[in-house]
DNA sequence: AAACGTTTGAAACGTATGTTGGAGGCTGTC
DNA sequence: GACAGCCTCCAACATACGTTTCAAACGTTT
């Protein structure tokens, strides 16, 4: 491990104290003491925080979508179940971190931090660069869930992103509490699965609200 | 607006900013400079930054949990459904900010903020001093869905607190976004109501995964 | 009106942060 | 051996932050 060159090693340290503490509230100094390298290494090599943030995401998120867009292609012929089309982002992220489940935790943490933190910095970088597949997986579950409105189908993938990131933000110590209380721990594998149920469940559960609503169904194309 | 104490004009600019950025991002200077108060106002009156981040939580958080214990008592006896217990959280929220949807927004915002970001200091502290409402009400949960297990609820509350804070927390860009690409925009009000629906689903979903382990054998159907 | 505690005001302090400049070292090529 | 290019290191910079100080202003009581 201190044979990985000072990039790697800046890369690797910072992508989990960011998911440990934020962005803001983690220092160039902290990264690089722990990482071991100089602290001018980081603006040598990455020109500022911000890009470094950016490299970060940009080594998750290159082979995550690249991997993920394959698969869309091999599944897209096939019949794909609701359950198939949402744990494929869980699977890709899986096997783009080659099993390391808690490089995938980091990962969706790093995800929502991004989504919540940076008002507009991070929002906009990500949704211009990687918003193709995620257009084309949205696309997929549209036709998987023809009985949502538009709109309804957008909040509640948001409502999934949200379960999702937010559980595995305090993964470790939700883990902990979890078991504390009793019985035989919890793997965070199983724990995935739990979250299909639940973000399966929530996207199929009937909608009591529009169907109350004049507008209703008629608002398509 | 311009009568408001000085406390006051702290609280209420200092919630909206914390929400908008989070807590590290926010300086008492940008507080203070937007509240029209002086810089020291803020060490005078609370004592330092880390406190005036409790205030903030207390002033949102005192009324809800008196709410919210009240109206547990009362629904105690009656027969309650899993929609309206998960919607009491909403009524009770709104109801104690007095109907004001923003601030609402704001309070689930910074709860989530709270959970996600500070990693230490504000979870113990609000687990300190907000667990009994929590725990009863998790009791009422608990009644609710007996087939679920006691990790299964666990997790399952922990995946709808994080849809719920993290569609909140992006509320109105999210509202822009959603409303942007067509239709008539969708009140905020409507959404808490999607997020209901989503919940619900999502805490009912067939729990396939522990199915497969020996322990929950139940012969479904 | 005077005295007192309370609140506000402007300025400064110490510290931590992101960033930069320049000296030194390492590894190749001629 | 000398040179060039890339990298590392140390030191410093300017800035922004939370916090403190202390005098002035305020409001109430005597």
């Amino acid at each position: 491990m201190a044979q990985a060159s000072t990039v790697e090693r800046i890369l690797d340290t910072a992508e989990v104290l960011f998911a440990e503490k934020g962005f803001a509230e983690t220092s160039l100094r902290a990264i690089t003491s722990k990482a071991g390298v100089n602290l001018a290494a980081v603006n040598y090599h990455f020109g500022s925080k911000e890009s470094l943030i950016q490299a970060v995401f940009e080594r998750f998120l290159n082979p995550f979508c690249g991997a993920l867009e394959l698969q869309m292609d091999e599944r897209f012929a096939d019949k794909v179940t609701l359950e198939s089309l949402l744990g494929l982002v869980a699977t890709v992220a899986m096997e783009t971190q080659r099993g390391d489940a808690r490089r995938v935790a980091i990962f969706f943490r790093l995800s929502g931090l991004a989504y919540t933190q940076a008002q507009g910095h991070m929002r906009r970088f990500l949704r211009e660069r990687y918003a193709p597949p995620f257009r084309r997986w949205l696309s997929l579950l549209a036709q998987l869930t023809p009985e949502l409105t538009q709109q309804e189908r957008f909040w509640r993938v948001h409502f999934a992103l949200g379960a999702t990131t937010f559980a595995l933000s305090g993964m470790e110590s939700l883990l902990a509490m979890s078991n504390q209380g009793a019985q035989q721990p919890m793997a965070a594998t199983q724990v995935s699965k739990e979250l299909l149920d639940f973000v399966a469940g929530g996207i199929r559960a009937p909608s009591q609200t529009s169907r109350a609503l004049p507008d209703g169904e008629s608002a398509q194309k």
